[in-house]
DNA sequence: GACTGATCATAA
DNA sequence: TTATGATCAGTC
């Protein structure tokens, strides 16, 4: 699949796999469904990269980054909410002194996201997993201010050499939870004094009840 | 049953 | 190791 040149060709593609299921699109791309996704957890989002022509390859970009626009799928139960929390990006623990809240990564990803809903529960077969609409969103100014406290509060605990004292329980729309192969995955960060230390990589990861909105609003404004 | 810490695969 | 894609699963 060759990358979309506008905004309005990606949606229509997104739109053109909407009420497929998981088995009919990873068929069509010549693609195996895994039996499950426990070890492959990440097959879901790249069998929709692949479809909508995102170049698939690790850049610390969006996924479109012609067309600003950063590609999420995210899992909804019977009800259309969120099974899972959404990782954003890694949280920077080191060389941060000066970054603020507009020139942060975590901004720049989130400035303009297609979420494509895909049933999640894990009682049905992952094949039979029905796609959902894509949803094309950017944060209103007080989802933006929201994510901005929040961005600062978790922000100044890693600055300040807090590194240790963070927990998934802070933040009320983002929080900072362990993003690595395991828990002797180490990256360095400062302590309370400056000095830098190892640290388990930590990542931001957006609350369901964040992305819940974000999926109902586009439910009652369509 | 939800939540948080832990985990899995792959590329460069 | 960092970055991509995330979900798993034990504990509360």
């Amino acid at each position: 699949m060759t990358v979309p040149h506008s905004e309005q060709e990606l949606l229509d593609r997104a739109k053109a796999i909407a009420g497929l299921k998981l088995a009919e699109l990873a068929q069509s791309l010549k693609l195996n469904v895994p039996p499950d996704l426990k070890r492959d957890k990440g097959w879901v989002g790249t069998l929709i990269e692949r479809a909508l022509g995102a170049d698939a390859g690790s850049k610390p970009e969006q996924d479109f980054p012609h067309l600003g626009i950063e590609l999420k799928t995210i899992p909804i139960n019977g009800e259309g909410y969120p099974l899972e929390t959404t990782f954003v990006s890694l949280a920077p623990l080191i060389r941060n002194s000066g970054i603020d809240w507009r020139h942060s990564h975590l901004r720049a990803k989130l400035s303009k996201v297609l979420w494509i809903p895909v049933q999640g529960e894990r009682s049905i077969p992952l094949g039979e997993r029905y796609i959902g609409s894509p949803i094309l969103w950017q944060p209103d100014p007080l989802q933006e201010a929201q994510l901005q406290r929040d961005w600062e509060e978790l922000m100044d605990y890693i600055v300040l050499g807090k590194v240790g004292q963070i927990h998934a329980g802070i933040g009320e729309v983002l929080q900072l939870r362990p993003k690595g192969a395991n828990r002797r995955a180490r990256t360095k960060a400062v302590d309370e004094r400056g000095r830098i230390i190892d640290a388990l990589p930590l990542g931001f990861y957006l609350r369901k009840n964040f992305t819940a909105r974000i999926l109902q609003n586009f439910l009652q404004n369509r």
